[in-house]
DNA sequence: TATTAAAATGTAACCGATTACATTTTGTAA
DNA sequence: TTACAAAATGTAATCGGTTACATTTTAATA
């Protein structure tokens, strides 16, 4: 009947034939259950090796329904901050015998909530987004379907929803506080795109409420979110003629740019100018000047959220907002003045 | 009966009693089917909607034997080729209607062996594997459940599988043919861990071979496969007081590690030593100087790949070979001499 | 209007694993 | 040896779609 995909070799059932035994008795030795003898279960274990039997996932996600799959939508996976946090989210998920579908949104609102609903028809369990901005439809379409889900890389104590991160908003603070202590009272904060993305946005709000606390100057230079920008940042920074003695960029990527322009301009970081990135890759310890900057615990999300995802589907434990600590890396790029 | 997971609310069986039609006529109205009448077609529309319908994916995928999942096990999504080569992959997957399913292996054939495997156990229709070399296990598993796969990130015309990439060992040769008309005649080779990634031991089969056909002398530096250690073999090779005048990474990240840690001790690229890359990452054109690579077509690889596997399940077309074109990008980190 | 092909719809058997419940077997105590 | 609980196994219904095949309805032709 049906497809025109061949069907399997072997089933519960024609193992049972081959057997002499039960489905039931294949399908307990399949699942561990203690209540088998154990030589029912040699004999079980021999076949299933015989025949290469191999279980069909889709039928036993039918019948327990579950399908041990979790899903996660992220801006771009080409963005380091995301490829790392994905990276550890699906070895933990591994661990605990998920396995993570992952899904690009280009940080589009609608795009993400078209892409979450694949996943969510899929079949996925779970939910992993990126931020805290999402689209109306999505939020309804995850709690009509009841289905678990988890903000990351920000911490929302506002809003009602279960987030993993951190503190956008007041790291952004803490950077700008940190330059004023500097001596720097006239900051160039270099960001990427406002509107794709809130935890730019979020970060921008800190800093305009601190430097407003502050009373200090902040001028904004927004660019492409990739090196390039970062290029085109320093080039406008040392245009514009401003009196900023720092740069705060928003992420680390644009502080590599700079540094590049920086050099290839034989403008000295930090004699010249003070630059401070946001995000610590890898790089940012090794590069010259070594870059100051927020390390954001991104491995730790993403324990934490498999951890919290899993306790959650297995043990039926609610979703605790969780904020990660998050602190200033102090190292050679900001200069006291 | 069975799962303490709730059953879906809605179903075809539920729908066609409550439209009065069969189930027949709701499944075909599911899948577009043509032979239904407009009127029938718009009462089971609006009823799904009313009904809030999902369709259990599972239950299609039993019926129908297909999961529209693909699998692709990498070495790990921190490292920017892979990342960008997922994205890619992952969109055009999503636009011919298959969902990716990701797995990291970390460079080790067990590993990824085990991940595949519960990757082809969970469904996937299609495997996508980075590299050549692999678990005789793995090969044997995947022939077996004659599931279509692919090797990307090289291009084998030896063994008999298809794979979807560039040649990384003609690569190599042309890179040391180019640095040898540049007129650098003693080369540091720097790479990473050869065991776990066969890309680069296939770079260095290249590179040797050339050198001893060019009659010329490589030396080669193996570092961890990061900008740490870039920077690690920045300092060896100014320790090893090498008469090497151009330096070869074979991977770009070796060689922003290495900008660094020249431009921390004063050593001016390309006067003092020339330096190329592997790869082509975003800010090779950027960085000062701007370095002299090798770009790899990683996005046309995702399209590629997705495309192949996309037909290969579609229209029962067989997976061919494909070699992409990958070039020598002449920037600004080698110089005459 | 009668005849017949085409279109629409329905019936029921799958897909392959799980599990509630029923039955048999085994082991132990009386 | 009987009695009976515990352990092992079996039976059959179920999860929710899909689709071959059967039946009914509609439309077109004679």
């Amino acid at each position: 009947m049906n497809s025109p995909f061949p069907k399997q070799k072997a089933s519960v059932r024609s193992l049972a034939e081959a057997t002499g035994l039960s489905v039931a008795t294949i399908s307990r030795v399949l699942n561990n259950a203690d209540n088998v003898s154990d030589k029912t279960r040699e004999r079980v274990l021999s076949a299933l090796k015989e025949h290469g039997y191999v279980m069909n996932s889709a039928a036993r996600a039918l019948s327990t329904r579950r399908t041990r799959t979790i899903g996660a939508v992220v801006p771009t996976l080409a963005y380091s901050i995301f490829a790392k946090f994905l990276n550890t989210l699906e070895s933990k998920l591994a661990e605990l015998g998920y396995a993570l579908v992952v899904a690009t949104s280009g940080g589009d609102l609608e795009i993400e909530e078209k892409r979450a609903k694949e996943l969510l028809d899929l079949g996925t369990e779970g939910l992993i987004l990126t931020g805290s901005n999402h689209s109306d439809a999505l939020l309804q379409m995850m709690q009509e379907r009841a289905i678990p889900f988890i903000f990351t890389s920000v911490h929302d104590t506002e809003e009602g929803f279960p987030s993993i991160g951190y503190d956008n908003s007041t790291l952004a603070k803490t950077a700008i506080q940190y330059l004023y202590t500097m001596g720097h009272h006239n900051i160039a904060v270099v960001h990427g795109d406002i509107n794709t993305n809130d935890r730019v946005a979020l970060r921008i709000k800190g800093v305009e409420e601190k430097a407003k606390q502050l009373g200090i100057t902040v001028s904004y230079i927004q660019v492409s979110l990739d090196v390039a920008g970062g290029v085109v940042a320093a080039k406008e920074y040392m245009k514009s003629n401003t009196s900023a003695s720092a740069c705060l960029c928003l992420s680390d990527i644009l502080a590599l740019g700079m540094i590049f322009e920086f050099n290839r301009c034989q403008l000295t970081v930090p004699d010249d100018v003070s630059l401070m990135g946001f995000d610590d890759f890898d790089w940012a310890e090794h590069c010259f000047p070594a870059l100051t900057t927020i390390g954001l615990p991104t491995v730790l999300m993403g324990e934490k959220t498999a951890q919290a995802m899993g306790r959650c589907l297995d043990d039926k434990q609610n979703i605790s907002n969780i904020q990660l600590e998050a602190r200033i890396i102090e190292r050679d790029s900001v200069k006291k003045r």
